[in-house]
DNA sequence: CATTTATAATTGTCAAGGCAACTATATGGG
DNA sequence: CCCATATAGTTGCCTTGACAATTATAAATG
């Protein structure tokens, strides 16, 4: 330690490197978590898959601001998930513009394959904090991401 | 819009969607600002020159790991700050595989002209949390990144 | 009703990150 | 000392995601 450390860095951790850091870790878990069950599942193809199963099916358009991605890159991640057999496009009734995407069988049988999986994975990053520091946890990071979206 | 969108869904945010959007927004709101001061630098060349600046010249691996980038990755990250004439490669004196890595005077200067942009993203994105809050979210971080980290 | 404007999905392009292979050098065990 | 193994940095390759442009269709407006 003959290094100067700033005191104010000693927490070293800056907030912005801690979020992505975590990011990270939780793809890496549990994509490790899928492939332990046998899925062969990316993160943003399981968030899609995990989106359409608990909502029932929606547009394209929709799913994507639901789980925060582009839209162009979207369109991909449903390439990728109607390969697998997991989704389907079906044409939208109203608008012929719009997909309506729906969950397979298969692709809800692989869903509640890997829920607990998920489940797993979400307990054992929070497994050190008691069910109050969860709640205000989630809580401080919902006013975050608020903050940063009320823009200035 | 004949499809119930459940109000529960603005909570049912998953814990890794919550941080994925955040580091999403903390990554755009700093480029942003940084822009706006004229920098061209994105994220991951702050975070590198940041720690450079803050830490001293350091090897290009501990550079990579400090800021939990893949290695292969830092080196091109390096390149791009070595072009833009913020950071230096000196061989290293007792390690002829290693290359010391640091910041130079114009680095130095342009750190010191965006530290308060990135201080000021880091308060905006916080402006909502009391200090004890504040607090208590990086513990909580720290903790959740540490179990991820430890258990397997 | 024609025309402008907005929206849904897709596609092309490019930069960035992860991983594996490679080279050079260091280190530790016979 | 020599060899096996480990480590530092770099490079190639591939996938992903952001953004812009494109196409088709819907909605709005004169």
């Amino acid at each position: 330690m003959e290094k100067p450390t700033n005191p104010a860095e000693t927490h070293d951790l800056s907030f912005g490197l801690l979020i992505s850091m975590i990011r990270t870790e939780l793809v890496r878990a549990l994509e490790a978590e899928l492939q332990t069950e046998g899925v062969d599942l990316r993160f943003t193809q399981f968030l899609a898959l995990k989106r359409l199963a608990l909502d029932g099916p929606m547009c394209a358009g929709e799913l994507a601001r639901a789980v925060d991605h582009d839209a162009g890159a979207m369109t991909r991640v449903i390439d990728q998930l109607e390969t697998k057999g997991y989704v389907r496009r079906q044409p939208h009734e109203q608008d012929r513009r719009s997909m309506r995407i729906a969950v397979t069988d298969a692709g809800m049988a692989t869903w509640r394959h890997i829920a607990k999986a998920h489940e797993r994975t979400l307990e054992r990053a929070q497994q050190e904090l008691s069910p109050d520091e969860r709640a205000q946890l989630m809580d401080s990071l919902e006013r975050v991401l608020a903050a940063l979206r009320a823009a200035e």
